[in-house]
DNA sequence: TATGTCTATTCATACGATTGATCCAATTTA
DNA sequence: TAAATTGGATCAATCGTATGAATAGACATA
C-alpha cells in the first residue's frame, strides 16, 4: 500500500499519515516496524525484489530451454528474443503491478540508498540475461561493451513502456484506457522494442 | 534555477527557501513575482516552452524545407525521420539542458496542473510533425490511429532516453559519463529509436 | 478453569522542526 | 518618483519522530 504511494508521488511527497491511514494502521506502527519513513521505503524495494522473483525465474527458465536447442540458429534467437521482450513488456504494463516498475524508474531516475538494491536485486539478473541472449543473436562480431549498451538501452525502454499513457490518451483522444485500448498499447510497446533490436515486426501477437 | 531543483527533486521535495538560496534571491521575491510556490512553477514551465521553441521551428523548418522535395520518395522519407529524430535526441541528451526533459516527463508521468500546458506548448506540436513525417513514410496502408500511436510511442522513447544513464553507468561499470561515454549513449539511443522505427541502423552517424 | 505474567502490538498524544505564506519597513534600482 | 528587492518576523499547518499508556494473545502455574 505505501508502495503504491511511493510509486505515484514519490518518496518526500507522501507523508507517514497518510500511508498509515491508507493501511488502515496507526502511525506509530511505521517507526515500530520499520524503524522509519527511509526504513519502509527500503522494506517496499526489499518485497517487490521478493514479488519480481517469479519474473527472473521465468526469464531465466525461457534461456535455460530454448537457448541449448537454438544452437547457432539465428531465426530460432529472433524468437526466443521476441517472447523475452513481450513478457517483460507484458509484466510492465500489467495494471495492478505497474506502480512496481513506476516505483523502480524512480529510483533509477534520482537514485538513493536504494538504487544499488534493485540494481543488485532485479535488474542485474534480467540484464545478464538480455546481454547473454544479444550476444548469441549479434554473433561475435560486437564487443562485450556494444552488447552491455545496447542491453541497458533495451531493457530501460521495456520499464518505460508503461510512463507514456497520459501523453497516449491525450493524443489519440482516448478518455480512458479500457481492455482494447490496452491491448494495443502492449502491441505497440513490443512492436517499438522488437524493431529497435532490428527483429521483424509483427503487426499481431499471439496472446 | 528553480526549475533545475523542481527537475531533480520533485515539487513537494523542494522548498521555497531552498529555492530562493539557490537563486541567491530573497524568499519574499517568489510570492512577489510568481504569487506562490505553484505559480513560479508555472512560469518554469513556460518559460521551457519558450526554451524550446527552437528546437520546435528546427524541427518545423525540417519538413517544410525537405518533405515537398522527397516526393512520395520512400528512402528520402527515411532520411528526413533519421534527421528529426536525431535532432530530437540529441536535445534531449544535451547536458546543460537535460534538466528540461526531466521535468516535462515528471509531468507526463503525474499530470498536474502544468500537463495541459506542456502537452500544447510543446508536446502537440513536435507529436503532429512526427505523425505527418510517418504518415509519408508509412504509406496510406496505415491507420491514422496506428500512425499517431506509434508518434506516440516513438516521440516518448526519444524524451526518455535520458532517464536510463544511472543503469547504464552501473551495468557498463562507467564511473562517469564523459564526452565519449556520452557519444556511445547518444548513437545508441538513435539507433534504438531508429530501429523502433523499422529504419535501417547505421553503425556510426555524422556529427 | 481461573489467574497472573510476559511479550508484542496498537493507540492517542505531544514535541521540535520545517513548511508555504503573509506582512511591513527598509533599501536598492531604474 | 515608482518599481523592484531585501530583510526579518510571524503565522497556522504539517512534517517525521518519540513517548508512554492501553490492549491483546500466548503460556505457565495453580
Amino acid at each position: 500500500m505505501a508502495g503504491r504511494l511511493f510509486a505515484e508521488r514519490g518518496f518526500e511527497a507522501v507523508s507517514t499519515r497518510e500511508i498509515a491511514n491508507a493501511a488502515s494502521v496507526n502511525l506509530s506502527a511505521i517507526s515500530y516496524h520499520f524503524d522509519n519513513k527511509e526504513g519502509l521505503y527500503r522494506a517496499v524495494f526489499e518485497k517487490i525484489i521478493r514479488d519480481l522473483k517469479p519474473v527472473r525465474r521465468e526469464l531465466a527458465l525461457l534461456l535455460e530451454h530454448r537457448l541449448a536447442s537454438a544452437d547457432s540458429n539465428h531465426t530460432a534467437y529472433a524468437d526466443i528474443i521476441r517472447e523475452f521482450i513481450s513478457r517483460l513488456i507484458g509484466e510492465v504494463l500489467l495494471p495492478e503491478g505497474r506502480w512496481r516498475t513506476r516505483l523502480i524508474l524512480r529510483e533509477i531516475d534520482k537514485p538513493g540508498e536504494c538504487f544499488p538494491v534493485i540494481i543488485e536485486g532485479h535488474i542485474n539478473v534480467v540484464h545478464d540475461l538480455l546481454v547473454i541472449l544479444l550476444a548469441r543473436y549479434r554473433g561475435e562480431a560486437s564487443t562485450q561493451e556494444a552488447i552491455r549498451l545496447e542491453a541497458s538501452a533495451i531493457l530501460m525502454s521495456c520499464l518505460q513502456q508503461g510512463a507514456g499513457l497520459e501523453v497516449i490518451k491525450a493524443r489519440l483522444g482516448w478518455q480512458e484506457i479500457g481492455p482494447e485500448e490496452a491491448q494495443k498499447v502492449k502491441d505497440a510497446a513490443i512492436r517499438l522494442v522488437l524493431g529497435s533490436l532490428g527483429l521483424p515486426r509483427p503487426t499481431t501477437f499471439p496472446k
